[in-house]
DNA sequence: TCGGAAGTGGGAACACTGTACCCGGTTCGG
DNA sequence: CCGAACCGGGTACAGTGTTCCCACTTCCGA
């Protein structure tokens, strides 16, 4: 999410007034240059790419293809995530992916531009949580149930956390979710600058527990073993630690009765809340 | 963490005590077995493995390996660390590795099963947030260079984040440390159970921060643009959002004062630290 | 001192990956 | 009806993780 939009950004709203009027005129060429041969323009994207020259957005490129293109795109896009849910990133490959999908392998490079880029494009189709279900008028309601929907759309789909953690999120579903979000903490009465940390902030908590999550589900399927198996694996060790006796702040918190992922979940968010809380409480 | 070490935990406590006295001679017994050949047993873990049955875990093989073999897998460990470093984990390959050590590329299996184990381990080498530089006493300063120290960490290693995440984190280091904060948050008065969820969230914030700050960096090495050909690249697609109108609570926190990383961060910590300390206003 | 076993290093080969290059077929506007 | 634009995909290449195997060193007991 752009809700770190970095530094250049105070470049960019200077150069924003300037460059408004020529944008749309600009655009047309372009348009008109591109349905001309899409073909060669998706392979001089992939060289000048390759040159390390500036590129153009994805999903600019998306916006200006035919509707059929797009169509396709899509229907890649959704086996691909398919195939991802079930197989995991690792079994994702472009032939899998075409097998899956019927077609040969290099037929998906006419409509994708590399791998990357559709895992780019993966992870926008997929990261949007959804907030049409959520309570208004209550802030604390709403980012409860914002973060539940979010914790379960990245546990569903176990290859994303990973994803999500190295590419910057500007897809155009993850753009509008992260309008909404904002729009929640804006009404907070919050300024733009609190709401977008506050948003961060959130986000933030809620993938890292994803993550934790996932990371013995993760390992067991790379192993191929089942979670008893795996947990066979590693019982004597963990044994052998708390045996050795240099870890008793460990050894207690694991003799102790242990929380649900649910509920270790929930006590995060409900600490981070009550942190925001004091925002309104003593701020304006 | 095994701060969340999930719902096995319950039957493996129930047999503990029984296996406790039948561990060391056990360990006497596979230790004289390994020693007969030590090359045939990695070979027999690796067919296991394969298999898909219950492997034994690394540390506990390196644990009783010869002093060299000890040696050789840390400079082997150390020497991939540097080239993830430099050049990220795409270009970590086994050859790359080989060669930057100066030996045979299959040499290396000789001491590592598998480069999903070398993985494992450098996680683990690397993921130990210090304390020993934290102040002690007040736990939310303690927390709070903690915090710094470990994003740092996390920052300096930018492949971590993501290996972190699928990964269960139960090495020797990282163990070492889990205890460590441990300590201070039950120092604080919390109970066993509360003080492994509180410091659970404390690491995920962390890491997602983390995560986000690492995205935009990502996305330019692998690409091989430079930060501001980048930006240069998505400028004309952020303006184009913009513009739309689409997305007025967006617009107005890109609009608005940019935080840096930095401060971002800080304002998220404090945040949650300040829902922690209602635990201890309130609770025992 | 010597012989054999245990331990070490690494080359050749395999099955797989992403994808550049290119050619034959299809569709459609003038 | 024909040429141009579009579409699908086979072949090939460089590179991957890993296995199988063999030559070499080291060391220990007789």
């Amino acid at each position: 999410m752009p809700i770190r939009p970095s530094r250049h950004q105070r470049d960019l709203r200077q150069s924003l007034s300037q460059d408004l009027r020529r944008t749309t005129e600009g655009q047309r060429l372009a348009r008109a240059q591109m349905r001309e041969h899409l073909r060669d323009h998706l392979d001089e994207l992939r060289t000048r790419a390759r040159r390390g020259g500036t590129q153009e957005v994805v999903w600019d490129r998306l916006a200006r293809a035919t509707p059929r293109t797009q169509r396709e795109v899509a229907r890649i896009v959704d086996a691909a995530i398919e195939v991802a849910d079930r197989d995991g990133l690792d079994g994702l490959s472009m032939r899998r992916l075409a097998s899956s999908l019927g077609t040969g392998t290099t037929s998906l490079y006419r409509y994708v531009l590399s791998k990357e880029e559709l895992l780019t494009l993966m992870v926008d189709a997929v990261n949007a949580p959804d907030l049409k279900t959520a309570p208004s008028g209550d802030w604390r309601a709403t980012f409860t149930t914002l973060a539940r929907d979010h914790r379960r759309q990245l546990l569903a789909h176990p290859w994303l956390v990973a994803e999500i953690a190295s590419r910057p999120a500007i897809g155009p579903n993850t753009l509008r979710a992260a309008d909404e979000i904002l729009g929640v903490a804006i009404g907070m009465g919050l300024d733009p600058t609190t709401a977008g940390s506050v948003v961060a902030t959130l986000l933030r908590f809620v993938r890292g527990a994803a993550a934790d999550e996932l990371a013995e589900l993760d390992a067991t399927r790379r192993t191929g073993m089942t979670q008893d198996q795996w947990r066979e694996t590693i019982a004597p060790y963990v044994r052998g630690v708390i045996e050795s006796g240099r870890f008793p702040s460990f050894t207690s918190v694991v003799m102790s009765a242990d929380p649900t992922d649910d509920e270790q979940f929930e006590f995060g968010l409900a600490r981070l809340l009550d942190g925001f809380e004091r925002l309104t409480a003593t701020g304006g």
